[in-house]
DNA sequence: AATAGACGTCTAGATAAGTAGACAAATCAG
DNA sequence: CTGATTTGTCTACTTATCTAGACGTCTATT
């Protein structure tokens, strides 16, 4: 395989291999049980050292796609793509696959005067403080989304307090007398991740997050809930649920 | 500001340097037109020489984000963040921001005798052939996304032939019989883009790619069309309609 | 138990990336 | 027009990355 030099591209060669092995882990070239390839074939395939291969295989087996095992081989670890599901009444919770143990912890939470522009204006907030709430989703014990939410104070008073006794922002939302509201908006994009993202995530760096920025409003149009969700791009893909407009 | 060293993260110090000003003007804290800082002071900034900020602009002015003027400075060049809607009856070609020139250029196609499992399965093929479809899409002369579809060749006899005449997917399904069709199905992921793609796209090589795979399908259900499309992810955002569903 | 095959570790040397600084060329303000 | 500022180019040097190969340790098979 012809394969691309870092001078080219600014990745070193250990870092462009452990990416190339990783997106054929994810996509199923190498099969979840099985022993990938000794680390002196993938230094042929590569037309590198072995020592560069085994630098390759280091990130994988940080990330935990792999593991080494002396004097056997590298195995590919059984994972789990999760798929998470966007659609009309979903939750950061709803995952498609189950059993999943999700669980999400609100980590912080503060009202903020001037809260970004694009919330502002999505919240329609016009100068009014908003409470920020920052959450962790972990899914089996990984960390797979990191979430930002803005609710407008004037809709929700007393969230905060509320929030520091369930410690669950659906259970908080019900204690103020909100109990349903749907989503009227989203955009997904993609990016690096940031150093505070791939911290929270325990990502390496250089990591790939998908964005989803949705606002949820109540059942008269009202915007509640400006959200911003970092997705790990590696573990989540989205799942844009169409069945609720099925019966047209 | 205290910055990754390449070491930790398998990039050169002027990649992780670009990606750092790209996203800055991307999400508009160095506005387009607008002076970007000397190349003295970025040096100060991320604390390295002015050697390797210039090989980090360099990656920008390839990229055309930015344009340097000798004696003068370097300037945010102006540019379009792309947003692309998803809904129940869009096409690729429809783009949220008007007026933007959009094409779909369909580059290649050929009957292939067993597509990927995926495909085969959401057409639900059974051990059909199907049409593969290779385009690519521009807006404003510059290429955003590269799309691949397959078709059940059972379902659009000749679609291959009325495509060559008519140099258009939409006009050869016309041309078939087929006049409306629903989006059943979408999951969205990201990922860096491979050595096509980034051909293709005229990107550089580890750039991120959004991938959408979706299935249209027949107004009774029949899956008519598998696609996978791959966005550009530094100009293109997803945007998810949900305005269809604001009648219930 | 012997052995081949696989991962684990180390040292030395070659190559690429980044630093350092000097000077040229273009631009702009006064 | 003059001078300060900013990008453009070059060479020498330092540091990090990658290659090369030897040798050790562990595992599975025969």
């Amino acid at each position: 395989m012809t394969f691309l030099t870092r001078s080219a591209t600014g990745y070193s060669t250990w870092r462009l291999i452990a990416d190339q092995l990783r997106s054929e882990i994810v996509d199923g070239s190498f099969a979840p049980e099985t022993k990938m390839p000794t680390e002196g074939e993938l230094a042929d395939r590569f037309g590198v050292h072995r020592n560069t291969i085994r630098q390759s295989i280091a990130v994988l087996v940080e990330e935990g796609l792999v593991a080494r095992r002396q004097g056997s081989g590298t195995f590919v670890v059984p994972h789990t793509l999760l798929v998470h599901r966007i659609g009309l009444r979903t939750r950061l919770s709803n995952s498609a696959r189950q059993p999943d143990a999700t669980s999400n912890r609100p980590i912080a939470s503060e009202i903020v005067a001037n809260p970004p522009q694009e919330v502002a204006s999505r919240l329609r907030l016009e100068g009014r403080p908003a409470l920020q709430i920052e959450t962790v989703a972990d899914v089996n014990g990984t960390t797979i989304a990191r979430s930002t939410a803005w609710f407008d104070v004037a809709l929700t008073p007393d969230l905060d307090v509320h929030l520091r006794q369930t410690r669950s922002v659906t259970k908080a939302l019900r204690a103020v007398g909100i109990d349903d509201y749907v989503r009227t908006w989203s955009a997904v994009s993609a990016r690096i991740a940031n150093r505070v993202e791939a911290e929270d995530m325990n990502l390496p760096s250089g990591s790939i997050v998908l964005v989803v920025r949705s606002v949820n409003s109540l059942l008269d149009g009202t915007p509640l809930q400006y959200t911003s969700t970092r997705f790990r791009a590696d573990r989540v893909e989205l799942d844009i649920d169409f069945s609720d407009l099925a019966g047209h």
